[in-house]
DNA sequence: GCTTGACCCTCCAGCGACTGGAAGGTTCAT
DNA sequence: ATGAACCTTCCAGTCGCTGGAGGGTCAAGC
């Protein structure tokens, strides 16, 4: 006898908004749930396990169209192995990692630069523009 | 007798499309420009520079709403001076951008210890979960 | 004069990943 | 019986654009 959980006792067990869960659902990340009789939603420890993956997923920032990808590949009843895939998935997703942290680390650079500038002297120019954001 | 441009030298000349110069007017970042009889906008020196500055401070990660305040704060007639507003924005930012390379620099490990697991063993667990998400 | 193509205009819709709220049904405790 | 705290669906809004439809304008070439 596996155990029920609402929505909400699944949005506060796997810390995530009630509201994003049926976003999920939707968007197709998440299988349909069974519904009991009033029409609520259904989750069992799986269900929660599949939420929680999809978290993660989402935290290390894969888009949902990624995950999209992954759980079906999960899910799917077919044989395909998923390694492949998930190891692409990484892959792109961690140039595309490296690359946004070195543009970071640019505009950390540029915003020091200004606020020394800032510190320094008048930024002002004549005609009210500022001569602070110039490059 | 200032030189005018029509709106698509004026892309051309900042490097911005002119569709997003339009969005700046409407979202209200840009001040609403001359036109001439048969409507189109018109722009002298003075507005290049202005959609060069927005592009630079959102290319410095300010958001719109941020640059509204800037601009509202350097065409204001009142005598506002806007080094300590321009202060604050850039250390609120400056502090953002730290936090976010943190994070980044997280997700970075985390992405390069699923790859190294992916490399090494299966991923795959007997459920059809992946164990290679898990934290 | 007429056509062609490159401009310009406004307005509406969509992206991604939610989030908020309205309007209504259910469950439970008091 | 009433109220709070759930749940449901659906619609709208966020941010920063971007694309497209449908139409006006302009300069060049025939």
């Amino acid at each position: 006898m596996a155990r029920m959980f609402t929505i909400g006792q699944v949005a506060k067990a796997a810390g995530v908004p009630a509201k994003t869960i049926r976003y999920y659902e939707d968007a197709g990340v998440l299988p349909r749930t069974a519904r009991s009789v009033n029409g609520y939603r259904q989750y069992g420890d799986r269900e929660v396990d599949c939420i929680r993956f999809v978290r993660r997923a989402r935290g290390l920032g894969l888009s949902l169209e990624q995950v999209r990808k992954l759980t079906a590949v999960l899910h799917g009843d077919s044989g395909t192995r998923m390694r492949p895939i998930l190891r692409a998935l990484v892959g792109t997703q961690l140039s595309a990692v490296r690359q946004h942290r070195g543009e970071l680390r640019l505009l950390q650079r540029q915003l020091e630069d200004v606020q020394r500038r800032l510190r320094r002297r008048a930024p002002a120019s004549r005609n009210g523009a500022c001569r602070c954001l110039e490059r």
